[in-house]
RNA sequence: CGGGAUGUAGCGCAGUUUGGUAGCGCGCUUGGUUCGGGACCAAGAGGCCGCAGGUUCAAAUCCUGUCAUCCCGACCA
């Protein structure tokens, strides 16, 4: 392509209404505009980028035994109320009529579709496993859209349905698509880690996330230095820290005036004991009940662990006012030592020994205090956060910390849809049996973010050579020098017929414009064909990722871009 | 939906407090000089000041309404 003829219009300012990165150089670069909130054209580049990860993710999940069909995006009403889903999706879900006055719903996500497909044209045994998968435009209302494509109102997304014959085969075709989601995020050559899900209210079976490592990510995991394990820090396991002062003797507890000690940190001062020697209690209000939860001073509460735990609706920090009344202190001077209130411990709170709480009542708090001895809890559980640092709730080795971005995820189903939907087929005896389903998500588009989020420096896209819209550039310094032309076009026909998707920057324009665009824009690797080099029969080869640029034989650059691209 | 903010040329912004009929930088067009990391000079083109009402001799500016966009929260590929 050469850049005279290519629709890429790049920016020099950053649009104001992009926030992260990914987004202002996908605008800035030419890849997207958009046309309302969450919603966006992908322009020619973007959409080459686009092509390039959907063929990935294709390959492999052909070589995984999935076939792609297409569904439609305008899905029926009758269909989302066999499965209940019409009431509950809510306000997220896209909703039209047509000129009848039906209800249509744009598929947010096409689990009732699929199934009431497969179930129709299903009938024996011998007609499973399937493994069928689109590569489509979903739609959800979002709340609140943000990040440009990274969480768009319409978007792009590989879906693959599991259908099985029972648990065993759902596991085997559960366990085919993570390795093939390996295999894509290896060869979209994103750096990613693989963590343990949620699988919210589909309960009891396995579910994993895929995660692109990125600083901006939403998602904070912890991964082991050691073995595969990683999991997102609020779901994380959080291991006790072994007692830092085992085998020291439980003395016998005293209470001490602290006046106007009331943080952790006055306690740190006051007592010269650290942070982890602490205690802290906090009060909640678990659906309107007041509940005390202890944990170690330097340790953070998770509050999504203590309403699992409790199972409740509503959790809040209680108010000061209704603390002081039932407690007897107010923040700062509260322990869990003669509370009336329920009290819930994290697990690590019962190794110590001999450490320090409040006393309930203003200025005062207790020390040598030792669980067990001097409070009891309603339960010792795991509520903290994981941190980098914990052990590796598999392997006892340590954790270390990232941030990154969800791309994909898969979830074993089970029978949820095709119970709702009664997807059955005949077994070898003839009786009904549910199929046992899967379901594999890739964000397509988000990931093309993600990617950049990953692989970027100030002055634009770095992208990885397996997604890059084009693998080379060629920029002649001077396109009114009838050498430099030459050369370049030479090289450029050269890598054209060898099957490199190349560009040539054929604009009249200074080199210096050239560079900053080619940057921008990302391509892997960039010639430069200029008055110097081209002297002694040479060229500039210079990589994106960094390095410096190397002078090259012209007559030795395309089997050296060929190798780097084969 | 709650909280915060913003809509003025393709992009970034000023002008709004104190009404007088729109400006700057970049980009774009033409000509010239330049030419190894976003050149310089000159001449141009381009805006119903988000939209609709209202106040006024006069509205980008004041008032009312409305729409849109962005950021912070619950959700998710």
């Amino acid at each position: 392509m050469r850049y005279t003829e290519l629709f890429c219009p790049t920016l020099r300012e950053i649009p104001s209404e992009a926030e992260i990165v990914s987004h202002q150089l996908l605008l800035r670069a030419g890849y997207i505009r958009k046309s309302g909130s969450g919603i966006y054209s992908y322009l020619p580049m973007g959409y080459k980028v686009l092509k390039k990860i959907m063929a990935i993710v294709r390959e492999e999940m052909d070589a995984a035994g999935g076939q792609e069909l297409m569904m439609p995006i305008i899905q029926p009403r009758e269909l989302w109320e066999k499965s209940g889903r019409w009431a509950v999706y809510g306000d997220e879900m896209f909703r039209l009529k047509d000129r009848h006055l039906r209800d249509f719903a744009l598929g947010p996500t096409h689990e009732e579709l699929i199934t009431s497909i497969v179930d129709a044209d299903t009938h024996s045994y011998r007609d499973l496993p399937l493994l069928l998968y689109q590569i489509q435009n979903k739609y959800r209302d979002e709340i609140r859209p943000r990040f440009g494509v990274m969480r768009g109102r319409e978007f792009i997304m590989k879906d693959l349905y599991s259908f099985d014959l029972d648990v065993e085969g759902m596991n085997e075709s559960y366990r085919k698509m993570y390795q093939a989601y390996s295999n894509i995020y290896n060869r979209l050559g994103l750096e990613y880690r693989v963590v343990e899900a949620d699988n919210g209210a589909i309960g009891g079976s396995e579910s994993h996330e895929f995660i692109v490592l990125a600083g901006s990510g939403e998602s904070v995991i912890v991964y082991c230095s050691e073995c595969d394990y990683a999991a997102d820090v609020e779901k994380a396991e959080a291991i006790p820290e072994e007692a830092i002062n085992t085998g020291e003797a439980a003395l016998p507890m005293e209470k001490s005036a602290t006046p106007g000690q009331r943080t952790i940190a006055d306690l740190v001062e006051f007592y010269g004991l650290p942070e982890k020697r602490l205690i802290k209690t906090l009060i909640y209000e678990a659906d309107g009940e007041l509940v005390a939860v202890v944990i170690r001073g330097d340790r953070e509460l998770n509050e999504i662990k203590l309403k699992n735990y409790l199972q409740v609706n509503e959790l809040a920090m209680a108010g000061e006012e209704r603390v002081r009344n039932t407690c007897g202190g107010g923040f700062g001077s509260l322990g869990p030592v003669g509370l009336q209130v329920k009290t819930f411990a994290d697990r690590e709170v019962e190794n110590m020994i001999n450490t320090s709480c409040g006393a309930n009542e203003d200025d005062f708090h207790y020390i040598n205090v030792n669980p067990g001895r001097d409070f009891g809890a309603a339960a010792f559980a795991d509520l903290r956060n994981t941190v980098a640092g914990d052990a590796c709730p598999a392997c006892g080795k340590v954790l270390k910390e990232t941030r990154g971005i969800e791309a994909g995820q898969i979830f074993q189903l089970g029978t949820k849809y095709s119970e709702a939907l009664q997807a059955t087929y005949a077994d070898r005896d003839g009786n009904p049996q549910l199929m046992v389903m899967g379901c594999y998500g890739i964000g397509v588009s988000r990931t093309m973010a993600a990617a950049i989020e990953q692989n970027h420096d100030d002055n634009g896209i770095i992208w990885p050579l397996s997604i890059a819209p084009y693998q080379a550039i060629i920029i002649p310094v001077n396109v009114n020098k009838a050498d430099q032309m030459e050369a370049a076009e030479k090289i450029y026909s050269e890598l054209l017929a060898a099957g490199v998707e190349v560009i040539l920057d054929d604009r009249d324009e200074r080199v210096g414009v050239k560079f900053k665009d080619a940057d921008l824009i990302g391509i892997p690797l960039r010639v430069t064909v200029g008055p110097k080099s081209l002297a002694e029969g040479k060229v500039e080869f210079k990589e994106r990722q960094g390095k410096e640029s190397e002078l090259v034989l012209a007559g030795d650059i395309c089997k050296r871009i060929l190798d780097l691209v084969k």
